[in-house]
DNA sequence: GCGACAG
DNA sequence: ATCTTGTCGC
């Protein structure tokens, strides 16, 4: 029976390995540029899942920054295919933001993800997975931090400090309202780290989290709670 | 070997 | 992330 033990073990390190391959070639086709106008929509996702259940929710909004409003929401279903293993998030929510992403009909002109993009072990997260795919501008905003190293930013909204990880900059703390935690902000895709900075600050109007991927997050929490009332089983 | 660890 | 009601604080 140990040797079945050994078996699964084998194929999830084999997996990892293989992840690691496709992080690495994602991570070549990242680019890093200024945005060079803050797009007035601006795109969000987020996810929701069932408890001992393998099915997922995805939703993806667009916000309107003009009119400080959601103009579209888009969902979908999904079975998860593998689990929760911190510096692989993108392959277990991936395939579900990249599907429901699609769906969006309203254009917008940046992305923003629910955790890190170029503040990854491998400078390859969720962000940059979802970008570099879609071969669109995305940033990654996480709530709480994954890798890196960083100093307490001041007290008042905007003030931000660099996250680092040895020498190299991947990221900054960003306070986005007095008296809050700092969000860690990073570059997806086709963004640098300044129109990051700009860009989530510019969606923190009443939040500690943009707009975008906070109203992402109440949608999909709205979407799991019907979907989950009409199919029972 | 002992922690840390996006969602 | 999810399980959960009321409750402490600005």
């Amino acid at each position: 029976m140990r040797l079945l033990l050994h078996i699964v073990m084998d194929m999830a390190s084999e997996l990892v390995e293989s992840w690691k391959v496709i992080q690495a070639q994602l991570r070549q086709q990242m680019v890093v540029k200024p945005i060079k106008k803050l797009p007035r929509f601006v795109a969000g996702a987020d996810m929701a899942f069932a408890k001992n259940k393998r099915l997922a929710f995805a939703v993806a909004v667009v916000f309107d920054r003009t009119e400080q409003r959601i103009v579209e929401v888009a969902t979908t279903c999904k079975e998860l295919e593998y689990p929760y293993i911190p510096g692989y998030l993108s392959f277990r929510e991936g395939p579900a933001l990249l599907e429901v992403i699609g769906k969006l009909r309203h254009s917008w002109g940046v992305l923003m993800c629910d955790g890190q993009g170029f503040a990854h072990p491998r400078r390859c997260g969720l962000a940059c997975y979802v970008g570099i795919k879609l071969d669109v501008p995305c940033i990654g905003v996480g709530k709480s931090r994954l890798i890196g190293t960083f100093d307490e930013p001041r007290t008042k909204a905007g003030d931000w400090s660099e996250l680092r990880d040895k020498e190299e900059t991947i990221g900054i703390a960003l306070r986005t309202q007095d008296g809050t935690r700092p969000v860690f902000v990073s570059v997806g895709h086709r963004s640098d780290l300044e129109s990051a900075r700009q860009l989530v600050l510019a969606c923190c109007t009443k939040h500690r989290v943009p707009e975008p991927t906070r109203q992402a997050d109440a949608e999909v929490s709205l979407f799991k709670k019907k979907k989950l009332g009409e199919i029972p089983g």
